[in-house]
DNA sequence: AAATGCAACTTGTATATACAAGTTGTAGAA
DNA sequence: TTCTACAACTTGTATATACAAGTTGCATTT
């Protein structure tokens, strides 16, 4: 395997690490020094990776003390749903998600809303729907389309703890790393109206997003549709 | 005044040179080894201050021939207002913004959407409203809150090239630096009916913002509401 | 005129050392 | 038992040096 600077070798060891679990939100990394006796280099070397995970936001460090894991991963994917009772609370709604469609290979539409490479054209997608629901109420429905490029039985594999998200970072090594998001009011169609259980023409919020992936090449596209009554999406 | 790190100095330096114009867009910074004798420091401490600037995103740096300025700052109070025909185009609509309200003194409301401290509270708020218009049709509207601390001649003073937040930075050294906003779609109520010239019940996307700047305690608040039957926005 | 080689530049990576400044735990004194 | 001083830890800042690897411009060769 390609030989990478030291750096970067540390850096992705320490953020791997944070990832899986091994140093947990809340825990403290090992020392700079003890972290350059166990990758036998320089405290500069190993700061020079330190330094990167605290600009991703993954670690909080402070002099004397050490540094502190504030983060499993950036997650610039997540939307979050919150009730307007909740802000003054600062509590998130439990909410449940399951599928209106599950994920199986597909061709692109021919006017799906996004340009779409020469290669990502030729490998066609996979296409997922869900339907998110807090106390047994439907507030989002969510059309994913992924380009169906080295998914490996993504179709026949049950999603990571029920995220696309987790799935494809543990499975197939694949993040998002930067997120285009555009946001619209419009009225529910009859579909829309069914699935999320309100009045055709009624005011829904979509999402349309263009997600950006550590695979160069690879994108993650998704159309949420929200019914805002009673809850705000925080992007 | 207060004794900064060197690294800090020289980044705080570069970033002014690069927000004030020295450096434009597109140009390349002084060399490494130029800037350690410009600074009387060593390229290491130098190097610092260009990661930082680089994280930020303000430059690109490539082996062997130099440091690219490619951003005047980090916009991350930008909402783009981006028309169906301009998504292939990759062309902005032309926006004109006109005050609906000029900024004026005046208390916070009651009921304000969002938490205040204790200095913001008794400071009060500058509250302004502004439309936003492409080809002569209104498509947002916009009412903003800013703690009124320390803002000298903020309302006597005509706002620079017609932006708040260049107005900040300019005249108040106050920079954005981080933001939550939420979405949501709500039906036009009759006053948002008349501004936005759409009909009363129509979808209307709804931001609702709390801006974090570079002041501590400072926020800026901005609820916006928008016509999105021909644009989505951006965030 | 075009191609090539190379010097002089650039940033990238790494090591080494030293001291500043904050935190923490413990031993000893009161 | 409580307080204090201090050692030993932590990260933060800075300097110095060396070489790797990419880019560019120019002199020389073809």
């Amino acid at each position: 395997m390609t030989e990478i600077a030291r750096y970067l070798q540390v850096q992705k060891d320490l953020r791997r690490s944070i990832i899986d679990g091994v140093f947990e939100v809340g825990d403290y990394l090992p020392s700079e020094n003890e972290l350059s006796s166990q990758y036998d280099t320089t405290r500069m070397t190993v700061r020079n990776a330190l330094n990167n995970l605290e600009a991703e936001g993954l670690i909080d460090r402070k002099k004397g003390k050490g540094s502190l894991v504030k983060l499993k991963r950036k997650s610039i994917e997540l939307l979050s749903i919150k009730g307007f009772t909740e802000i003054m609370k600062g509590k998130e709604s439990k909410i449940d998600t399951v599928f209106l469609k599950e994920p199986e290979p597909r061709k692109w539409d021919d006017d799906f809303y996004w340009g779409l490479s020469e290669e990502e054209l030729s490998a066609g997608c996979i296409h997922l729907s869900r339907i998110r629901m807090t106390e047994n109420r439907p507030i989002m429905v969510e059309e994913t389309f992924l380009s169906n490029i080295d998914l490996i039985e993504f179709c026949s594999t049950p999603f990571v703890n029920k995220s696309l998200f987790d799935t494809l970072i543990v499975n197939h090594d694949i993040e998002m790393i930067r997120v285009v998001q555009k946001f619209r009011a419009i009225r529910a169609t009859q579909q829309l109206a069914d699935s999320l259980d309100l009045r055709k023409g009624y005011p829904v919020l979509e999402i349309i997003r263009k997600l950006e992936t550590t695979k160069p090449g690879f994108y993650v596209y998704s159309f949420s549709y929200c019914n805002t009554n009673d809850f705000t999406i925080e992007a």
